[in-house]
DNA sequence: TCTCCTTTATCTATCAGTAGATAGACGCAG
DNA sequence: CTGCGTCTATCTACTGATAGATAAAGGAGA
């Protein structure tokens, strides 16, 4: 097998666990199982689980400033492009009742090694400067001091959207929140 | 020392615990420890981790039902009503960063005991049905699903602003978000 | 091409630490 | 003397981490 075959298949696996049960309970004999080799064959590769989780977060980061800033090219309807954002949220729910990796690490806060907080702080960062672009277009006679707390705000509000609808097992308290926060004017 | 007192810290140390690190890291050395107990003491308070998790969370439901009952009885603005209701969310910040004890556990939902799971929905239902009632002084004509959507999302928000603020260790985020969800016509 | 050396990637085996949980003994109050 | 509460001591299971062996591949020089 291909050396980066491991490694891609270490951290996808890893990634699907953190989303599930969170950094606590990434194992690296778990790791390890799921991907068919040896739990210090994980360590070859990322010698800490703080190194692990790291690198989990950063990809996630750059994987969604890649795909946030593709929406931004397209020249598409803002609310189009405001439901393909929330679209991304959900999927993680869809997907095995799975939360963000930033948002459940946030509730880890305490237990995260620095390494791995800047990261995490640094995907609500990507999050929060893109929809203050977003907001840019929808609401161009704001301050840029109130369309960053409002793009703070509806960051916050989608992660808790997901919380929420995750620990009641039901997706359609999501799409019910998403759709509540459009409506009172929260959100485009 | 007398038992319900033992029993008392127990709970007490436990919540702070949880509140701060989460379900997965409550450990019944580190409780008896705080206590001051050995931890064959907390088995025999709370025979499984399970126990402890669901009176916690019980309780922890059965306290802030209680306080929303009485907000409820007082005829004040509805405006310093649900400011007193924040002020809740953002006490357990101001204590050390810490969070909803609810919130922070559906973020470990998949290894939530049965038990707990269940405490931890009934918290949700009754901050939501509180919204509720709150919402049909503030928006009379709105229907009952109407009113139990917004509450919802209302809930999902603040919960959300609290696990943003927590991640990026910054209580000014909270109160960005809560301002921001008044101002936009979301929360009352 | 053959040989020697290094690097890469994995393995087995083991470590110390901590988790939740249990059995049985001790002390003390009623 | 009984029973409640706590203790000591221990168990099994699992954690992240490390050491050392091994197989395979690559590169360099004769």
């Amino acid at each position: 097998m291909n050396v980066q075959d491991t490694r891609e298949m270490i951290m996808e696996a890893a990634r699907l666990m953190v989303q599930d049960r969170g950094y606590n309970a990434l194992s690296f004999r778990d790791v390890a199982a799921a991907v068919g080799v040896k739990s210090a064959s994980v360590h070859y590769h990322f010698p800490t689980k703080g190194d692990l989780g790291a690198a989990l977060a950063r990809r996630y980061t750059d994987v969604a400033a890649a795909f946030l800033n593709s929406l931004l090219d397209e020249p598409i309807d803002i609310h189009e492009c405001f439901a393909k954002y929330t679209a991304v949220f959900r999927a993680a729910l869809e997907k095995d009742n799975r939360m963000c990796l930033c948002g459940i690490m946030s509730a880890e806060y305490v237990d995260l090694p620095d390494a791995v907080r800047v990261e995490v702080d640094r995907f609500a960062e990507v999050n929060i400067d893109w929809l203050t672009k977003v907001l840019s277009r929808h609401r161009p006679r704001a301050t840029a001091a109130e369309k960053q707390s409002l793009a703070t705000a509806i960051f916050a509000a989608i992660e808790g959207a997901q919380l929420v609808a995750r620990g009641r097992g039901d997706i359609a308290i999501f799409d019910q929140c998403i759709k509540a926060y459009r409506s009172s004017g929260l959100s485009p």
